[in-house]
RNA sequence: GCCCCCGUAGCUCAGGGGAUAGAGCGCCGCCCUCCGGAGGCGGAAGCGCAGGUUCGAAUCCUGCCGGGGGUACCA
């Protein structure tokens, strides 16, 4: 009996008393009922409100109306008791083997567990991260790195279809800036005023030369050009790396340069020409995007005839929705949040619906502390942290696990010294800590020749309190991946699994798993162990959903 | 000025209208006769302020206070 059972039996019970003619509903039977976890022990195992949440509606009182499910409830086989609470809740008990059995079907679903069919035929597109190929990516790209990612891999086990893309904005004058500073290093110049310093511009530029030793004999214009061909690529080159080893791979990297020379910025603002949706002031063309809720207006072709920013957006936009997809994410940092209001007026513009054909996700800012204090960062005093920094100075796992177990609402300052540590306060080893625990459980299993349960698992056996919670607990994963790809919040993910090891410990300290002593193995070691066996899987799924690793011994 | 996010325990943060608001760390007091003490049990301690909606508000709405980030024919 998992949640989703109870609920959909709850509705059952509804649908049995409307036919009835025991409940009236104006606007019908609901199709999913609110079904939760009490945090309050003696509310039974499981909670409704389904009595409060219809009385009025059913012209009846809460009480009255639990009562009649109430009822209908106690008649299945799967429910062991249902009592009715304060203004008409509903406490339901379930069955000790009903809810056992769910241990078992959690090992037999394996790496599956968890799966769910929310949003299977959708086709969602994920735009993140997305920095400019004019410097490293830098630590509020990396938040997306994490969250992005793992919103991917939630989305995936929601049954949608699933495209990563990496927008590589390799076109406009900050390229020009970008190129301009590698040939002014080269040349053993100082910066240009507006250009980008740093390292690692002169580390390019070292490496371009090294590539094109010609390139310093050339016109301006065309040393220029070949430090912009030749730099550019090595800073996608460089970026790519840092993903791939902060393990996030992208599907599509879409390059910018690509809209503007195939015409296809030309078409976008052509289309949006003939919905009536442009006009020309100043010798620019204006995209109207007040009348769909931006502040005003903006230039989508700049009067030297050069395509605006937002033309390349836009362009992008009518790409993704021509390659199929219905819902196109975009994930930036909270100091781009004011493209929002124009980025969904382009959207309505095209005819689209904002926030479904296209949704923004604005992530707050991160800090980094270190030794308390934090850390500064400069771009001009090359006091940059980037993606390699962080994963130097904490790992992968860490960084991973750090930057996506917060709301993306909230701006954060991570530890770096906390999240390098190996301790229980670092919650990621706490997680990763309590899965090699229940590996190395296992394996001491295994060498006494005992396996989990089989064919044979008797799952009234799993009658103890911290026994019953800890399956209620793991029952709960598939609703919790539901969630977090609803509300588009990974970091549900990562805090359910620090509940769960701790229901674990709870489970682990009350109820001895292995045989003690000279005891002999009997059914219930086994059925225990497939309970640690349904523990293992779901810490290693959910792991999974975030990119960190489930290591099998620490 | 206007726009967005945040304000919950000493600290870092969870809490998608529901019953006595949670976790980890820190603090106080306990628990090692065998499966990993990176564990378990108990305790002190909190929703920025003021209104409103609701049977019910940390959660929704309005105002104020405090913190962060924005507000280009730059990209």
């Amino acid at each position: 009996m998992t949640p989703e059972h109870l609920s959909s039996l709850i509705v059952d019970v509804l649908n049995g008393l409307a036919t009835d003619g025991a409940l009236t509903l104006p606007d019908g039977v609901p199709t999913d009922v609110t079904v939760e976890r009490p945090r309050q022990k003696g509310h039974g195992d499981y909670a409704t409100n389904v009595a409060l949440q219809l009385a009025k509606k059913a012209g009846t009182n809460p009480r009255a109306l639990a009562e009649l499910v109430k009822a209908g409830l106690e008649a299945d086989a799967g429910i062991s008791g249902v009592e009715i609470a304060g203004p008409g809740f509903l406490n339901i008990s379930v069955d000790a083997g009903a809810q056992g059995q769910v241990a078992a079907d959690i090992v037999a679903a394996g790496a599956a567990y968890g799966s769910s069919d929310t949003f299977a035929g959708e086709k969602i597109n994920l735009e993140f991260v997305s920095a400019n190929p004019t410097g490293p990516i830098h630590i509020g790209g990396v938040r997306w790195a994490a969250v992005g990612d793992a919103l991917g891999r939630i989305f995936t086990k929601t049954g949608a279809e699933v495209t990563r893309e990496y927008y590589f904005n390799d076109h406009g004058g900050q390229i020009d800036r970008f190129s301009g500073s590698l040939l002014a290093a080269a040349k053993g110049e100082p910066t240009p005023e507006d250009g980008y310093g740093g390292q690692y511009i002169h580390d390019i530029a070292g490496a371009v030369l090294a590539q094109r030793p010609d390139a310093l004999e050339q016109d301006s214009e065309t040393a220029q050009e070949i430090f912009r061909a030749v730099g550019v690529e090595m800073m996608f080159a460089e970026i790519r790396q840092s993903l791939h080893d902060f393990g996030v791979d992208f599907d599509v990297y879409f390059h910018e340069d690509t809209l503007h020379r195939s015409g296809a910025v030309d078409r976008a603002v052509a289309k949006l020409g003939e919905l009536g949706n442009t006009y020309e002031k100043d010798g620019a063309i204006w995209l109207a995007t007040e009348k769909f809720g931006d502040d005003k207006d903006r230039v989508i072709i700049k009067s030297d005839g050069q395509g605006a920013y937002l033309s390349g957006d836009l362009a992008y936009y009518l790409d993704k929705r021509e390659r199929g997809f219905d819902r196109c994410f975009i994930m930036l940092g909270a100091d781009h949040h004011g493209y929002v209001g124009r980025m969904m007026a382009m959207c309505a513009a095209f005819g689209d619906t904002p926030g479904t054909n296209l949704e923004i996700l604005i992530g707050q800012m991160v800090n980094l502390l270190r030794d308390g204090q934090p850390m500064r960062m400069s771009k001009r005093a090359g006091t940059v942290v980037t993606i390699d920094d962080l994963v130097s100075a904490i790992g992968v796992d860490a960084a991973r696990y750090a930057l996506a177990r917060y709301s993306s609402d909230s701006n954060i300052d991570l530890d770096l010294d906390l999240w390098a540590k190996a301790g229980n306060d670092n919650p990621v080893y706490y997680v990763q800590y309590a899965h090699a625990r229940v590996a190395s459980l296992l394996r001491n299993g295994a060498d006494l020749g005992l396996a989990p349960a089989g064919d044979d698992f008797d799952p009234t056996l799993l009658s103890h309190e911290k026994e019953g919670e800890l399956i209620r607990a793991l029952a709960e994963f598939p609703r919790v991946i539901a969630s977090a790809a609803e509300l588009r919040e990974p970091h549900r993910v990562a805090r359910y699994l620090e509940d769960l090891a701790g229901t674990y410990h709870r489970f682990y300290d009350s109820c001895r798993v292995l045989p003690m002593g000279d005891e002999e193995p009997g059914d219930l070691h086994r059925a225990r162990l497939l309970l640690v066996a349904a523990t293992r899987t779901v810490l290693a799924n959910g792991l999974d959903l975030l990119g960190v690793s489930a290591p099998e011994r620490m």
